[in-house]
Formats: C-alpha cells, structure tokens, sequence
DNA sequence: AAGCCATATTGGGTAAATCTAAAAACCATG
DNA sequence: CATGGTTTTTAGATTTACCCAATATGGCTT
C-alpha cells in the first residue's frame, strides 16, 4: 500500500480532527487544518474514497475506513516516535520538535521503527503526553480533564498538553507547567476564564482561559 | 533556498557522478542513476540551471556551480550522519540502511544536524569508510587504493567500499571484509582479475574482480 | 414551504515532474 | 567531408496536487 506524502498528510488530519468532533469530518475543517483549499480537499477525498481509505458521502462529510484509521495510526505513531527521539536522545526542546517529526514521519521501513521503538524503550507516551500507538494501532486512552473543569485546591499531575504550538509550549516551558508537574488551582475568574494557580511548590501564577483549557490532568 | 525532494536527488546524483569521471557529467548518466529517462533529466537541469545550482551547456554535459557543491555536499553529510546513527545507535545492518538514509537526508532543520552530529559524537567516516562533510562541506580526504591495485602479500587495512548494493554489502559482511579488517592479496588470477586474500587471521578466499575493485584500503 | 446562507462540489486551469516519439547536434570513421 | 550512430534536446501528453469561480446542496428561518 503505497501512499504519497500529500495523502499522509490528509489521513493524519481527518484523524486529528475525527478525535476532535467525534464523529463526520467537514471538508472546510480538513481545508483549514491543511491550509488548502475545499477544492483540493474534495478531489483528494474522492481520491482517498477510492482507495477505500475514507468513506466520503457528498455534502455530509468523511470519516476514515478501518483501514484509513490504521495508516492514519501508523503516522501518528512514527510521529511520536520521533518526537521522543528528538527530545529525549538528542535534547531538542518539546517546542521546536512537531516540526521537525512532521518530515521524519513519512519514512518508510518497518524494520527502521521496530529498532527505534525498541531503541528508545518502547515509550507509550510522547514528551507532549499524547499516547503512541502501537504497531497493531492499539495505544493507551487515559481519562484526562482540563484546568477549566478540575476542583479547586485539589493537586493534580499535568498529564498532556493540546495545543502544540511552539509559541505556547514555549510559554509552559518558561512557567514549567509541564508533563509531570503538580499543579493547583486556587481560583477562577470568571469574567475572562483565567485562573489563579501553583505549580510545583512556587508562588501562584495567573494563567489564561486560553492555557487552562489546554493543560490535562488525570480524572 | 528552497529545494525540491526531487531536485536534491539530481544534485547528489550529479555531484556522485562528477567525482567518478571528475568533470562534467552527461545526461544519459544521470538518467540511469536515477533511474529516469534522459529528456526528463534535460528539463531538469534546465531548472537547475536556472536556480544556478549547476551549468549546463547544450549538448555538452553538465557540472555543479559552487553553490550546487555546498547543496550536494549538505545532502551527503545529512545521509551519511542518517546511516552513523541507523548503524551504531538503533543497530541496524550496514547493508540495509542506505534506503533508509535516502529517506531521511531530505528532512531539513539546521537544529536537528546540528543536534545528531553532536550526539553521534562528530564521526568524520559513515559506516561504509565514507567522509562526512562538515557543516562548510569540508571532509577529510584519505588516499585509498582499491585491492586490484595493491601489493600482493602486504597487510592493508580496509577503509571503505565503493558499491553500496544491499547485496554486495551482506556479502562483505559475511566473509567480514568490512571496513577496520585486515587484508593480504595472496595472488591475483589474470584471466579474470579474481584474486586470493587473506581477512583477518583467516584461510584464503578467493573474491571475483568486481569484490577486489571495490574494496578500498590506504595507500 | 420558500428563501437564504453557509458549506461543498464541479469544471476548467496551472505548475511540477514525468513520459514517448521525433528532431537536432555531436563525433567517429571510412 | 559525408554519413551513420549515439547522445541530447525538443515537442506534446500525462499525472498529481493544487487553485479560482461558478454551481449545487442542505439546513435554518420565518
């Protein structure tokens, strides 16, 4: 089964946005992810119809085929794989890796990631606390909440992260609001969303609606 | 300077080509590295041409201007790091990571070269005996001489190979000639340049023509 | 139920990289 | 120096992945 970079790129997306809406992804969804256009999204949605990758009914939207989900999973996996390569052997920071594991993901060679998952002790999550698939697509589901619904003065250990841009993760870097961390939330504005919080043991911290919705911690 | 996945394959094709017959490569020889027809590679070059990376004239054969060198030279070191880290890192064999490598030199990100070679810790040969360029595209030159071409019964020491076939290389592997072995040519066969050697503290073998030409030791 | 609007699809075109087949240039040799 | 053979280039098509503009569809409102 031999497919191109591009129609890599379309599974991985109808997969991220599948998790997302839980259901039929939009054509205008897929076209923002991708940064394209609709156009090119049906044309390439009629492509992936054929090779029976995605089940594409006119007007009302796609969603992957068992098969589809598979190679949309294998993607993800080499993707985390790599990511946890890059921070954890080479030192690269969380912020800077997506791009870079973005490129190494479409290498192809079975044999090259049975050794690098074994090389790097088979990790089940990647340093953005998202679960790696294994090589059967088969990963670990946790039940995580974020900052907006957590108690408050309840201590709880950050689990993952949802928005992966650098800028942001540049952002929890510097605050260490991390994989591993404990945190707490003291209070909650309610005119903004924002909420008053510590981490690890340090002085309380104002953190954005924007942050609380994107830090999880276990339910 | 943005370059194409397929313009870095004529690049690294041309310069290969150049440091066999050491001038200007011709179109016919290209197209068979690449396995492509030759009125594609003329489009190609015309585009290369264009972007300066190579001069072409009509009919005449092709070379790669300065900036076509450091292009080529920084797709080698990023292949030849790629096969430092698949062989003494994740373990794989030294024959079955070329493809592998072909894959990966294309990923770009000066922080990640930057990062792997550290953490290769700075190999100047790959796992073949070939030079890595540095990050300037300076390699080290070894004055090497192939095992058709030494004295017979004078211990030499295996630097590299030239033929990177998957085969041929689990072959080397399998009578261990491999680049850090020890060689003595014993005698040669002139009726068809086949020749007696000596690996290590083995018994003799005997290797074709095609072996001794692309085995090569210091001079 | 009719109209409106956001969303999606079609149709027609472009650019990159390829191919085949035909023409042009080079070159080797009688 | 003409002629044949090889090599290279051109010309014209194809395929993939895009785009824009125009059209179709489905759902929401009134």
């Amino acid at each position: 089964m031999i497919r191109t970079f591009t129609e890599e790129n379309y599974l991985k997306a109808i997969f991220k946005l599948s998790g997302l809406t839980a259901g039929k992804v939009s054509t205008n969804s897929i076209a923002e992810e991708l940064q394209t256009k609709a156009s090119s999204v049906t044309d390439m949605l009629k492509k992936l119809g054929d090779r029976n990758l995605v089940l594409h009914t006119r007007y009302q939207g796609v969603q992957l085929t068992e098969n589809g989900q598979k190679c949309a999973l294998d993607i993800v996996r080499k993707h985390r794989l790599w990511e946890v390569f890059l921070v954890d052997r080479l030192g690269l920071g969380w912020e800077e890796v997506h791009d870079i594991a973005e490129q190494l993901e479409h290498t192809n060679s079975d044999k090259l990631y049975e050794y690098l998952d074994r090389y790097l002790g088979q990790p089940r999550f990647d340093p953005h606390g998202d679960p790696i698939p294994d090589k059967s697509g088969r990963m670990e589901l946790r039940s995580q909440i974020s900052l907006l619904d957590v108690e408050t003065d309840v201590s709880n250990v950050v689990e993952g992260v949802t928005d992966h841009h650098p800028d942001f993760l540049q952002y929890l870097q510097a605050i260490q609001l991390i994989p591993g961390s404990s945190v707490v939330v003291n209070r909650r504005f309610s005119f903004d969303g924002s909420a008053g919080i510590c981490i690890g043991n340090g002085q309380e911290v104002i953190i954005s609606r924007h942050v609380a919705a994107n830090i999880l911690v276990k339910s």
